[in-house]
DNA sequence: CTGTCACCTGAACACCGTTCAGGTGAACGG
DNA sequence: CCGTTCACCTGAACGGTGTTCAGGTGACAG
């Protein structure tokens, strides 16, 4: 019992990675700490919140340095590392919640155009290749084995 | 009566651009075509692939040529003239709905990588960009009068 | 005239996010 | 030791949601 913030998270980020962003409602949520889903309402504001709060602990330990190519396959790597991780990231950060941090630590350490760009382009390509993989697991499509490859090409564009 | 299902991807739209996507329930689409909900399951699947048509219709009439940065214009204007229609391309073209056909047309005219770059570039900016000027609008945010300068440099930086 | 079939209704099912009044127990100052 | 505060939780409810299914209705083809 007594639960905290850190542990709603953390049993949120639990639901997210056994059934995906889809089947991750709070009643969930609620079910994996042990608790009825209005408990959560103590300790986050709405579901959107705690969505930017996984977003942000997703990200979290994600290094930012002036080597922009290591630095966007770490990122990459941080929203690989759980289900539908890029697609949490992407809501968050359109809301301005829980990445915010990153993308300015970014924008430091190079032009603010390229910094956005890159940021949009790694998102936005982990988003839709953990998508793929969903897809392919379930037959619905084939499998692209040129994934990895395909995301280090396209950084390389950006970077030239 | 006698709807077809071009006239509940119309109404799905007309819907889509008076109340935005979190508000786009089958319920409402059906409201708006004076039917009842369960009637709209005889010409969609589910409402993923009603987006998935509803993203085909958004991105239907953008022409593809070899001027790449004009191309690109292009998409990010025919998803700006419907509200949240960026999120809805994106989130159809994760799921491989409804703008394959774009996404060829760019890959025949383009080294594949850059087409594929360029492509979750627009649609990411623009769907950034939406949800921005939706905050700004509710005054969570102060409006951003760089957006559609930022979207050009962005543009030329994959491009140069 | 009969049958098919596109289109629709009405009712139900199992969920969802969220609110709110109220309970419970530990920590803390007097 | 008592009283209060307060973080954390319960139980019940509200108004939604996507989706299914058996059945109706009307136009149109043979």
């Amino acid at each position: 019992m007594a639960n905290t913030v850190e542990d709603v998270v953390s049993g949120a980020l639990r639901v997210l990675d056994a059934y995906g962003l889809e089947f991750s409602s709070m009643r969930r949520v609620a079910a994996e700490l042990g608790v009825r889903p209005s408990a959560l309402y103590h300790h986050v504001a709405d579901k959107q919140t705690l969505l930017g709060l996984m977003a942000a602990r997703i990200v979290a330990d994600v290094h930012v340095d002036d080597d922009l190519h290591a630095t966007a396959h770490r990122l990459r790597a941080a929203m690989e590392s759980v289900r539908d991780g890029a697609e949490v990231v992407a809501t968050a950060s359109a809301f301005r919640l829980g990445v915010s941090d990153l993308q300015a630590a970014l924008a430091d350490r190079s032009d603010p155009d390229v910094a956005r760009t890159l940021f949009l382009y790694v998102v936005g390509h982990t988003q839709a290749s953990q998508l793929h993989r969903q897809a392919a697991g379930l037959g619905i499509v084939e499998a692209d084995p040129d994934l990895d490859a395909s995301f280090d090409r396209g950084l390389r564009i950006i970077l030239r």
